[in-house]
DNA sequence: CGCTAGGTTGAATACGCTCAAAGATCGTGG
DNA sequence: CCACGATCTTTGAGCGTATTCAACCTAGCG
């Protein structure tokens, strides 16, 4: 067990930008003591209410979202083993939009006073968990670029490669395939389109041979022509060691 | 010269989460102690490159945006005075979208140690910085049900109303009316459409006595029922006091 | 005065939506 | 074990919103 795959997915994803010391990892396990299980379906945060909670998922795959009065939705975004949920909560007094389990769900709910210490005493940590809020963004507004300026059949590759490197990063995907546990209602919701749309176009990926769905699990025929036609590039998904200028600020700072 | 209008457009924001002291008003203020002159069309930030500064703008407008190898341009988020550039710059190498000033700007550079020290020294401050990224957050969010599941018509005056309420809060907007320094191809990709067909939208809209953009000029014609069809809920703008909860957190830190 | 950038309008087209109905899959209870 | 219902997937047909193409208008500026 090294500082990659302890702590589960989170400490593989922070792992990934600065080199994790054992107090840090310590840190991380202390941040991750309590667990509790969301069954699907069950929304963690509601639109318009009260919250404060944060969490970082364990294990499942969840929805940020928002619905109209009419009943239209928007997925704003996938959350992921890893990722937190909640993380601006301590600062708003009511949430903009929803969250729900889309499978079972193991979550970590955080301690908002032991994470303001960590913030404290850790503060390369808490340099890694601002890059993880960072990427989060960067994510969202990819998901604009996507929904705002690309066809359904870019749009809809395009989604499929972001998952397949996301999941990648936090060792839930194999080279060219992954459990997708949606429904094509799901991948509606999330593309701005209707589902018998969604349907026609992975229809078309699948006759190209860019990309199979069989059941809940996905199949990328062609990653380089899928990664082609969706005009992917990774850069705002990949992890680099944070730069040493920010490194060597910390080190400064903690001292 | 209070603590809402000291130092400018970021102050009267940040001061609208936290009750500023003295000392966090110096702090602003020595945050924006440098200041440059950015000409309107220069790019402050460039997709793909490496960018390490942080910048708050003092004046004028500037857009986020992503740029697909075709040329279609899809803008992420307006930028506008009090907001920061660059905030996460220092935990990423390379950007993942392009910053350009719309008008000329006068921007603060930031300097990244003093920053760090900041955050150290004066946690409350820390928090309502944190917070403006967490709205920023949130508007992009909101970006993303607009272009994803709103209309035409229905997208268009949720901007307007949006950007209503954004400027007010810095103090750059009549109850009713603002200046936007925006061309229609600004506006289209903006809201992921034509140019021709922001033309007609905007027809439309003046038609039914909504709003009305006279050269530089928008005035809203009817502020609630474009608010009621554009189904525009101001919660995620608005800026609340923190959460009891979290400035206990923060003086038990501080001490 | 002529050039350029931006705004406005019309006509034809296309992409994606809605409505509708028929398969497939799965859990559950008879 | 099979029948049933519920949920999800798939396909067809017609429609509508927004796009593209094209032309003309307007204002500002050298």
């Amino acid at each position: 067990m090294n500082a990659d795959t302890a702590n589960g997915a989170l400490g593989r994803k922070l792992g990934s930008v600065i080199t994790l010391s054992n107090s840090e990892i310590d840190c991380i396990e202390a941040m991750l003591k309590r667990e509790r299980q969301v069954a699907a379906g069950r929304e963690l945060v509601c639109d318009g209410e009260p919250y404060d909670q944060t969490y970082v998922i364990k294990e499942g795959w969840a929805i940020r979202f928002k619905t109209l009065s009419d009943g239209r939705r928007q997925i704003l975004n996938f959350v992921l083993p890893g990722d937190f949920v909640g993380l601006f909560a301590p600062l708003f007094d009511v949430s903009d939009h929803s969250v729900a389990a889309l499978t079972d769900l193991v979550v970590h709910p955080l301690d908002p006073g032991s994470t303001v210490e960590m913030f404290a005493d850790c503060p390369r940590l808490a340099a890694a968990i601002a890059w993880s809020a960072g990427r989060d963004e960067a994510i969202l507004s990819e998901q604009v670029v996507r929904v705002g300026r690309r066809s359904a059949y870019e749009r809809t590759g395009h989604l499929f490669v972001e998952l397949l490197h996301r999941l990648r990063l936090v060792g839930e995907a194999k080279q060219r395939s992954f459990e997708l546990p949606l429904t094509q209602e799901i991948l509606a919701d999330t593309l701005g389109l209707s589902i018998v749309h969604v349907n026609r176009t992975l229809r078309r990926l699948r006759e190209n041979g860019l990309l199979c769905i069989k059941g809940e699990r996905v199949v990328i025929g062609d990653l380089e022509q899928l990664t082609s036609v969706a005009e992917f590039s990774p850069q705002y998904l990949t992890a680099h060691p944070l730069p040493r200028r920010t490194e060597s600020l910390l080190a400064t700072a903690a001292s």
